[in-house]
Formats: C-alpha cells, sequence, structure tokens
DNA sequence: CGGTCATTAGAACGATCGTTATAGTGCGAG
DNA sequence: CTCGCACTATAACGATCGTTCTAATGACCG
C-alpha cells in the first residue's frame, strides 16, 4: 500500500491552493489542476470524488489549517504577542517580495468568489476564518487582553492581514502590508497598556 | 442621438459590476452580463470591442469612481473626519446586512482574481485604489492628521474596508466590520491627539 | 500462479466559454 | 424619399469547461 496514494491526494491539493492564489476558483480548470499535480483526470476523481467542489473544500480546509499553524508558531516563536504579531507582518511582506506577489492567501480569493454564489464553500471557509479567530482570541488573552477586547483584535488582525495583502498584491509593494502591521501592533499594545492600568 | 446609447451602455456595466460582486471575474459570463443588462452580444462587442477584458477595465474604473465619491461624501457630510470615518463603517455594515451580505466591493473580488494572472486589469485597479488613498489621505491630512501619517492611516483605513467586507461577508455577520471600523477611529483619533500635542 | 482492488490513463460527453460574422433594424441628415 | 450609420439580433465558431466512462495498470493476498 505504501505512500504513494497519499502523496497523489496532497500533490493535487498543494496544485490547487497554487492556483487558487493566482487564479482563483473558477478561473481554474480541474485540467491545469491535475496537470500542475502530475495526475489525470481519473485520478482527481478517484480521490475527490465530489469534483471540484469537493476538490475545493478540501484544498481551503488544508490551506487554513496550515496557514492557522504557520501564524501561531511565529507568534509562539517570539518572547510576547506584540514582538509576534510584528514578526507575522514582517514575515508576510517578505514572503509578497519574495515570491514576486503571487504567493498570499488563496482562501480570501476564494472567498470573495463563492460567498454570495456556493454555500456549501462559504460555510468551508466560514469554519477555516472562525478557527483563525478563535486561535488569534485565546493568543490575546492568555497574553493578557481581556477577554472581549481580545476577540475584536483579532478580527482586526486577520481583516488588515488580508486587506494588506490585496493592497500590496495590487502595487505590487509590500509597504501597505507593513503599515497595517504597524496599526494592528499599536493597537494591541493600546489594549495591554489599558488592562494593565484599569480594572 | 438622445441618450439611448449612454444608457444601455450604463446599463451593461452596472450589471457587469453586479455580477461581479457576487461572482468574481472569471465566473461572470458575457451572457449573463447581456442578460442583466438587457442587451445582446452584439450589443456588448459594439460599446466594448475589446471584450470581456475592456468591459471589465470600464467596470472596475466607474464602480471605483462611485465608491470614491460615496465614501469621500459620507466623510464629508459629517463635522469632522473621525465622526465621518465611523459613519462609513456603520454604513458600510447597514449596507451588508440590507443586502444579505451581497453588495460588498466588486473590485476587490476581481483583484485577488486578476492580480498576478491579469496585468493590465492589475493596472487599472492599482490606479483606482491609489485614487482612494490619496483622496482619503488628503482628507485626513486637511482635518490636521500630519502628512506622512495621513498616507498610512489611509492604506489602514482601505485595507479595514476591505477586510471587513471579507469577514462580514463569509461569517454573513457584520460585527466584522463594526469591529474593524472602531479600530479604524481609534487609531485616527489618536493620531490627531498626537498632533495636537507633539510638533 | 490467479484474482482482487486501488489507482491511473485517456477518450468522449454535452454545455458553456469568449469571440466573430452577417443580416437587419430604425432614425437623422441631405 | 433615400442614403448612411449607429445599434441590435442571432447564429455559429473553436476552445475549454466539469464530468463520466471504459480499459488498463500494478501491487498485494491466497
Amino acid at each position: 500500500m505504501g505512500t504513494t496514494e497519499v502523496d497523489t491526494r496532497e500533490r493535487i491539493v498543494a496544485a490547487t491552493s497554487a492556483l487558487f492564489m493566482q487564479q482563483g476558483y473558477s478561473a481554474t480548470g480541474l485540467k491545469a489542476i491535475a496537470k500542475a499535480g502530475r495526475a489525470t483526470t481519473g485520478s482527481l476523481y478517484h480521490f475527490f470524488p465530489g469534483g471540484k467542489a469537493e476538490l475545493a473544500a478540501a484544498t481551503l480546509r488544508h490551506s487554513g489549517r496550515g496557514y492557522e499553524e504557520l501564524v501561531m508558531s511565529v507568534i509562539d516563536g517570539a518572547p510576547d504577542v506584540v514582538t509576534g504579531l510584528r514578526a507575522c507582518f514582517a514575515a508576510a511582506a517578505d514572503l509578497l517580495r519574495a515570491t514576486d506577489y503571487v504567493d498570499a492567501c488563496p482562501i480570501a480569493t476564494v472567498a470573495l468568489e463563492v460567498a454570495s454564489s456556493d454555500e456549501p464553500l462559504r460555510q468551508v471557509i466560514d469554519e477555516v476564518f472562525r478557527s483563525w479567530l478563535d486561535a488569534a482570541a485565546r493568543r490575546l488573552a492568555a497574553d493578557g487582553v481581556p477577554e472581549e477586547r481580545a476577540q475584536e483584535l483579532a478580527i482586526v488582525f486577520v481583516a488588515a492581514l488580508e486587506g494588506g495583502f490585496l493592497l500590496s498584491r495590487v502595487a505590487r509593494d509590500a509597504s501597505a502590508m507593513e503599515s497595517v502591521g504597524r496599526a494592528v501592533v499599536a493597537a494591541v499594545e493600546d489594549a495591554l497598556a489599558e488592562a494593565r492600568r484599569g480594572s
């Protein structure tokens, strides 16, 4: 049995994620996915009998988990949340520059395409974002940000990241990502200072 | 000559904008646009000889100008920038709720689709965003925010709007838009307070 | 060796894509 | 009235879409 079928499956998902990144959902054909993932149409439908919809759902879940782990590991690798967040935005800006502004968030691209026209996929993305927000809020709370404020700052964090990706990719200039990063860091610092001062 | 041809042209652009909003660029077929705009394929190619690409460019420019005027009119209708910004985010949240989270920004959706795969359209969107950022920065500077800070806050403003649209549409809950709104307002208030205090 | 089954290869389906071509409409100018 | 031109209608093109189907491959088990 080995690991062959698992590798093919993961290769297909990885190829799908890469294509979603730079073309979105609708513009990415199954033939292109098969070619990029070194698979055939038959193989593709063997692993994803539900066709494009099932493949997209699997890809979004996979990418969502991957990005969450990446972000959380960067933050946890820092002495505190504030410097962790700073590192996050710096890493995102570096990644954009290093990949010619291609490597960003495939989930956001697909999200805007399907949010109002493909309910099953919208729900998948909703779960992914919810998981991100929960993880970020927990991490902020662990560093002393009050519960309610932590949830709001988590939303601001994710929205800033996605907004930064959008503006940076369109402008082919990562300075937008750095700008929103500074704003998020300042907001978190404020919340922490207020928490230490107040009740 | 009358206004017939102008009306048809504008009807096509409006229909395109609406379809881009909920489906994006690739998923929106020319046939669907023609039907929604009460036009035919021939009529469509008469007004936009460049085909889908030219129609998309015209639509993005048109929508971009429209949103810029809308946002600036809301801000200018308020006594100061801070309450103007508050009104902006409140209006965006209300619009999302009123339209079942469909009516958002067609430009962001198309932007993520084409930023790395369609250079001409990317440049059009780049111009649109640049115009937004310039207008917002000028408005912030007019209310006393130092030049450099105004440009950065303009980026934060637009990124927050787009990030708020994304999260709110996916979650079908406009509270994310309200959260990012509060963060932007706080950041601007801070900048104004600092400007009044410092040099 | 023979048989089973997961996996692959690739052809073929109808539908729809963006685009083009052609014929036809109707209105304003001379 | 008639010519010209802006505009419309519709059919058709080749290409590609997502999907289905049938064969064939190949490794493991009795």
